[in-house]
DNA sequence: TCCATATTTCTAGATTATTCGAATTATAGG
DNA sequence: CCTATAATTCGAATAATCTAGAAATATGGA
């Protein structure tokens, strides 16, 4: 996986907001969460919301379904598992 | 981990040139690699690569160790390897 | 002491990110 | 068509990051 793109999801992630709202999409599965939801319970304003929202479908880190108004978050597993790789493979190569 | 931690960190290598930084870190191992060595290396200017070094200690994702007039700059495995914890047991449960 | 080397700190301009209220768009239902 | 709901986009201020040359600091050796 590319250097440029692994660094983009990071870098998404690395947002202690950002980063929440993921933990909360992953704990809510393959159905996933609506926008109004997280905002609700994370108590994020709903325009700053949709903007981190916005970074993570950026960074291919999760996908968006619309159902009627409602607007479903899911996590991009495979995007997960490759930065994971990544991090694994390429930088802990033989450690200890 | 504190998810704050873990957002510095994930916030740290998600910039190109830290994560080239960082992966230069990894394949030089326990002994370390010294500032010079990377800069040439990775042709950064060595003010900026001073900078990005120093987010990477802030970030506990690294450490510098001297001798002499030469720094040595070493992973810190442990970090890097919590950091991994964090996403695979926050944010993989349970998936697919 | 003087010089060379290694690296950081200073400085400053440019760019990008963050935030959130207000306005807007999209959709569903009556 | 009208209204309510869900979410985004606009706009604009503030803050943070990035970059790199120049100056400074630290160390070792002659």
């Amino acid at each position: 996986m590319d250097i440029e793109v692994v660094a983009k999801a990071l870098k998404e992630l690395g947002h202690p907001t950002r980063l929440a709202v993921f933990k909360r999409l992953v704990k809510s599965g393959e159905s996933g969460i609506s926008v109004g939801v997280v905002q609700e319970e994370l108590k994020v304003p709903s325009s700053t919301l949709s903007h981190h929202l916005a970074s993570l479908v950026s960074a291919g880190l999760i996908k968006q379904r619309r159902e009627g108004r409602v607007l479903y978050c899911v996590v991009e597993y495979e995007k997960l598992l490759s930065v994971i790789a990544f991090l694994q493979e390429e930088c802990c190569a033989d450690e200890q």
